[in-house]
This record gives C-alpha cells, structure tokens and sequence, in this order.
DNA sequence: ATTATCTATAGATCTATAGATAATGC
DNA sequence: ATTATCTATAGATCTATAGATAATGC
C-alpha cells in the first residue's frame, strides 16, 4: 500500500518532470513548477530525485529498455551487421518524437560514463558488448581493439549522431542512425585508400 | 587603458575559475570562490562571463586554436591519414595533463553543437573541414557522406574518446586518439565482413 | 557628458534539515 | 513504537538590476 502510493506519486513527479524540462529546458525550469504540476510540495521532488539529472538517467534507463529487448530477441549467431541495425532501429523509435531532450541525456549519459564504470547498471552496455564479443569469435569484428571498447564506441557514436540529428531534425532519424552503423563497421576512407590496405 | 585593465581582470576570472572548477567540479563549485580568488567582487565574474559555462567555452576555444595552427601548418596536398594523425596529437597535446575538466568541456561542446550552427565561429571546424574535403576531391575519403559530415564526425568521436579517457588516464591519450582515428579510416569490420565487401 | 567597468543589494530559487502524518511491524 | 513518505522552513547561493567610479570622447 505503502510501497503503491510511493511508485504513483515518484511516476507523477517524474512525468510533470519531463513536460516541464520539455517545455522550459531542463537547465533553465524551475521545480516548483514540477512540483506544481505534479501537485506535491518542492521537498517531495527532492525526496524522489536529489537533482533534475536523477530524472533525465531515469529517462536514459528507460531508452535503454526496448534496446536491449530488440537485441536480446535476435538468435545468438545473427550476423553482426543485422545486430547493429537492430539497434539503430530501436533507438530510432524511441527518441524520434523527442529531440529536446536528447541533449540533456546525453550529457548525463557522457557524466555516468566516466563515473560508474558498472558494467551491469546499464544493461544495454552489457547485452550490446555481449554481441561484439561473439562477432569477435567469429572473426567478424577488427582485433585490434578490445570487444567491449568497440562496443562502447559504437554506442557513442550512435549517440552522438542523435545529438547531431536533433539539432535539425528534418530528415529521417533511423536513416542517419543506419548511416553510421556502416560507417562504423566499413570506415570512411575511400577507394583510394582502402586500394592500399 | 580601459581595454587593457578589462582583460586584464577578464584573465584573472578566468584562471580563477578554472582553478576552483579543478578543485571542486565545475557544478559544486561557488562562484563566490571564483571571485575571491579572483579579488573582484561576484557581480565581476557576471559582467565578464554570464554563465560558468561561458567559462568553458573560452576554454575550448583556447583548446582548438593548437589544433587549427598545426593543420594549417601541413601543406595542402598532405595525405589524409596524416592530417588525421596530426590533430590527434595536436588534441592530446593540450588535453593531457587536464583530465578534469574534459567531460564538463565536452558537454558544452555538445550543446554548442547544437545552438549555434555557425561553423565560423568554431575555427577547428572549419581547418579540419576543408581539409576533409580536399581529401574527398582526392578519393581518400569515401563519397557516402559529405566531406563536412564526414569531418564533424570524426571530431565527435575524438572528443568522445577523449571523455573515456579522462574516466581513467592511465594510459597514454595520444595512443588512444591515434587508434581512434585509424578506427575511423578502416572501420571495426574484421577479416571476413572485409573480404566480403 | 557619456560610456564601460565594476560593486552593492533585493528578490528569486535552491539545498539541507527539522518536523508532521500515516502506514507497518511487533 | 518505529519507519517511510512527504511538508515547512531557514539559510545558502544565484540572478537581475540600480548605482558608483573612473576612463573616454567631444
């Protein structure tokens, strides 16, 4: 009962939370106005999310969800392209309607980065590196590097081209997301240099 | 007089303000401390800069002008991995010994990215840029993508490389940068999606 | 006289904390 | 009785603005 009337009232503040960043900026909206919205005092927000950042990881974990859904669903030996546009397809459909905010959690989502390196709290990290690694069992991903770093650099990547893409939000996001997924795996020199290699 | 005296202090706020952000983060820190420091009064730090954050874009301008002198330095027909290479060290040069402050830089860089579309005002930006497309009129960059996209791109995924660096500098940034650029020209693609391609 | 640089300060907003209320466990 | 959830409020910090001072231009 308890426990019910807490999830209720921390889904509300979080929901006002999220309409008042998209409507005033997350850096320049006040929480007395989340507060107002979500029809609780100032100190109630506090006692969910010490900071407004705490709503926008909440947000970041709640992208993440049907990411790491699409690819747990795909066999373990698809091959290693279709894994990366499975998530670009994924994150596509997620963040399609909400440009404003992805500016915001991406800079948490850079923050988190180089605080909590775990692995496990961001399940996406997990299941993604996962992929990587079995691509790299099969010879379908470069040694050079370490799975798991490849696989966080892909992931910044697609995150950085969302930034981009929500500066101008104009042409089709999962378009510009597959773009980069094969930037990523073939490079960017042109004929003349990958002839030499 | 006037002109000299106003930057004069301007400096001052400024190296004040990086001290204190080294010591306290940018977001924790008080702009009281900065102005002690600084001796000016609180009311100075906001005439000379708005916002902390105005501080950290000064700071990465001064960052990018090392960058945008070494290229411009490289004769126009340089190949193109070498001109990748040279801002990879030029970059790590100067980022080296300021691990701390990189995340904060580089969320103001994504924010900037994203506001202001002026690709004048960011010198680096456009160096790096026409160099890009010297290298797309050479074929040594693949014609897939516009040479400025194309050159945005890699200057995010240095910047990229650059925050998880800073989450544990152990090991040399210049290393990193140069592995990231080769990663960019080749791709993550092993042996057998090469082969096939 | 006018303007640029800097200061002092009022009002807004945030953060930390003491306290109220109602559910839970014994 | 104890604890979790939420509120009220004091003190800290920030933002906006009116004002002081000294350099500049006429």
């Amino acid at each position: 009962m308890r426990d019910k009337q807490r999830e209720e009232t921390r889904r509300r503040v979080y929901l006002a939370a999220l309409e008042v960043f998209r409507r005033d900026g997350v850096a320049g909206c006040r929480i007395d106005d989340i507060a107002q919205k979500a029809e609780v005092s100032r100190s109630a927000f506090y006692f969910h999310y010490p900071t407004k950042d705490d709503v926008l990881i909440e947000l970041l974990r709640e992208s993440e969800r049907p990411v790491g859904k699409a690819v747990e669903e795909l066999p373990l030996d698809t091959p290693f392209e279709k894994v990366l546009s499975t998530v670009a397809a994924a994150m596509a459909d997620f963040w399609k309607d909400e440009p404003k905010l992805l500016i915001d959690v991406a800079t948490v989502a850079l923050r988190l980065n180089s605080v909590v390196m775990d692995r496990e709290a961001e399940p996406v990290r997990g299941i993604v590196a996962e992929r990587f690694r079995l691509a790299a069992a099969r010879n379908e991903l470069s040694p050079v590097l370490p799975a798991e770093v490849l696989s966080d650099f892909f992931l910044f990547n697609s995150l950085a081209a969302m930034v981009a893409w929500s500066a101008s939000p104009g042409l089709d996001l999962e378009v510009a997301l597959q773009g980069v997924a094969m930037l990523f795996l073939t490079g960017a020199a042109g004929p003349k240099l990958k002839a030499r290699s």
